[in-house]
DNA sequence: AAGTTCTTATTAC
DNA sequence: CTAACGGTAATAAGAACTT
């Protein structure tokens, strides 16, 4: 969906359409410590995007509308906007609210089943025009489908896996469809830039800026060994992307491995009756949904962020699976305990994460 | 020496 | 003038600890 939060609060309240507005957390006058959500396109010129630290968002443009986060409307219209997209496909994958891929594989006929060696060695011109057409025609109607229902607008990127597809679509937006059929990979990636790839975010992109890499066609220079030795496995997955290939499936099945919950305090402190009476509330929160999943778990990890956002972490893993709260706030409060004795600093978070969940 | 745990780094939405 | 930076989760790597 395209700038998903934003576009909902602009359908709305119409007057707000061509305006720039951001949701997000409270600018409280360019002293707000949280960050943009979502940002329509207006305030996008202003360089507004999401994950902007909301202050310097009110810096660029104090104008801007400023929205709270209304979770739970956008949570009820992506669910409506899911039950549509499930519909084209048995085989779907949502990632996010607004986000979902769906395998189209099956309108590949029998006879040449999908299998992505084969379809990526029938690379000729041609090949695959009537499948990506139908695969096409079927975005078409979805976009249409969701814009008629839900009057917003999508985008869709077609490709021969969840890689193309996404990159495809992150080209393409808003209200786009962009198809990248198996003869057209290489030179769609080629000219992009190395972070629009998946998986290199800042770190990695400026660790190949610094030997002189800067698009797609050069990173796919650098031999499997050369990036496995700059990046370790992630490497070797970068080496395969930059060549279009990727095997993942596109599966609804997904597996929890932790739950967690941070706060960060509307002003750095180390009042006891702060810290500690958010501490309770967080266990009681993290306790709350390892119930809701009926989880037991054996690893505790509590969060701590300093003044100027020095972050660490301490755990500790049980000889035991447990559900037992009592067990959770004692050893909870013993590691975040620890902190405070360990460093006086003024804290500006605290969290609580729970891991090996059975 | 091998297995487990702890901590940090990076990425994505 | 300091300090722009939420919350949730996964994964990888290496250090530290245990057996």
């Amino acid at each position: 969906m395209d700038y998903f939060f934003a576009q909902i609060e602009e359908r709305e309240n119409p007057q707000f359409k061509g305006k720039p507005l951001i949701v997000g957390a409270d600018p409280k006058g360019g002293k707000g410590r949280g960050v943009v959500s979502s940002a329509s396109y207006t305030a996008r010129k202003y360089g507004i995007h999401s994950a902007l630290p909301i202050s310097k968002a009110f810096q660029l443009c104090p104008k801007a509308i400023f929205l709270p986060v209304n979770i739970e409307l956008y949570q009820k219209v992506s669910e409506r906007i899911m039950k549509i997209v499930k519909k084209y496909s048995p085989q779907w994958e949502t990632v996010s609210l607004d986000e979902a891929y769906l395998d189209l594989s099956f309108l590949i006929p029998k006879t040449c089943r999908y299998n992505q060696r084969s379809h990526f060695l029938a690379t000729r011109k041609g090949i695959w025009e009537r499948e990506y057409k139908k695969a096409e025609n079927l975005a078409k109607k979805l976009k249409k489908e969701i814009f008629e229902k839900e009057k917003l607008t999508s985008t869709i990127g077609i490709g021969p896996n969840k890689l193309l597809a996404k990159m495809a679509a992150e080209k393409a937006k808003p209200n786009g469809l962009l198809v990248i059929k198996p003869n057209q990979v290489k030179k769609f990636l080629e000219p992009l830039d190395i972070e629009d790839l998946p998986g290199i975010g800042p770190k990695t992109a400026e660790k190949l800026r610094v030997v002189g890499v800067n698009k797609i066609k050069e990173l796919k220079k650098l031999s499997k060994s050369k990036l496995k030795e700059m990046f370790g496995v992630v490497g070797e997955t970068i080496y395969e992307r930059v060549r279009g290939i990727d095997e993942e499936p596109v599966t609804n099945e997904k597996i929890i491995k932790s739950i967690g919950k941070e706060h960060t305090f509307e002003k750095d402190t180390r009042d006891p009756e702060i810290i500690f009476g958010t501490f309770e509330k967080i266990i009681r929160e993290v306790y709350q949904e390892l119930l809701e999943n009926n989880f037991s778990f054996r690893t505790i990890t509590v969060i701590c962020r300093y003044r100027g956002f020095e972050t660490h972490t301490k755990s500790k893993t049980l000889k035991e699976s447990t559900q037992n709260l009592e067990t959770l706030k004692t050893e909870a409060k013993r590691l975040l305990l620890k902190f405070l004795i360990e460093s006086s600093k003024l804290i500006r978070l605290i969290g609580l994460r729970v891991s090996s969940l059975s």
